[in-house]
DNA sequence: GTTGCAGATGCAATAGATTTGCATTAAGTT
DNA sequence: AACTTAATGCAAATCTATTGCATCTGCAAC
């Protein structure tokens, strides 16, 4: 880890009106290195490492999703995953994830549309902000 | 409940290779009546009316689900929700679902269409299974 | 209609993920 | 360096769902 992404890191963190603290920070750079978003355990297993308490992870990732510095999704596996809001991604429809249910993988999509028309017959919807599709992977199938 | 719905479901569970319980037949019945998925909590509670204990209720719902005749989703908020599976319907991939993250109120959609073009850009995707949207309701907006 | 037994139920205990209370510690300001 | 308040550690508590086990009951066969 360079000394850099720990600067910017705090940075980040301090700039969402939050303490900059190694628990943080670490989560911060962790995600920042994960190219899928990582579940509550997955980084308190990696935090513990250096002594932190699996609460304070848990607090760390609650505090930076709250703070809007981190997205919180549940992609049916009753489980919370994590993942870095991108520069400037703040005001835009975070990207679809797809879940494979045999494997668990998980992957982040591109640009999916939706076809307009067949939203347009369900008067509940208000807004969209969120896309989950499930299904298996190529490798499950 | 009419007595016809009632031997009729007991029919349905049979076929289906259960026994026609009388807590399995309230609750397909009570799935039945209702226009949007159910939550495990709801149809205990509607089942304990009766001294169904909340056990017996998962069960039910589980061993259901299992034996096809309910489809089973998690729908984002930590909760298996319940709905019949229609007749029919088994081999088509089951209708999408809109849940408002700010009121909880689930909607089930109807034929929603992804982008081809941009679902084939991901080659992880081998089958989807199941589409979730996630947002707020045209209230809670 | 009675019987027999595998499947179903009730109740309590357990599991797994996440949250919370509270005393202690430490970030960041003055 | 001192101070104020947010953050942490640890344990206990929540919440949803599941499971063990003794008891009961559909329902198919007599």
């Amino acid at each position: 880890m360079s000394e850099s992404a720990v600067e910017q890191s705090k940075l980040l963190i301090r700039e969402a009106g939050l303490r900059a603290t190694p628990a943080r920070v670490a989560t911060l750079n962790l995600l920042q290195k994960s190219s899928s978003p990582l579940t509550h355990a997955e980084v308190a297993e990696h935090l513990s490492k250096t002594g932190v308490d699996k609460a304070t992870a848990f607090r760390a990732l609650n505090d930076m999703t709250e703070a809007g510095l981190l997205r919180r999704t549940e992609l049916g596996d009753r489980v919370w995953r994590f993942e870095l809001i991108g520069e400037g991604e703040h005001e835009h429809l975070g990207h679809p994830h797809f879940v494979c249910v045999d494997c668990g993988q998980v992957s982040c999509l591109g640009d999916i549309k939706l076809n307009q028309r067949s939203l347009s017959t369900s008067t509940q919807i208000g807004r969209i902000t969120e896309i989950l599709l499930r299904g298996q992977c190529v490798e499950c199938l």
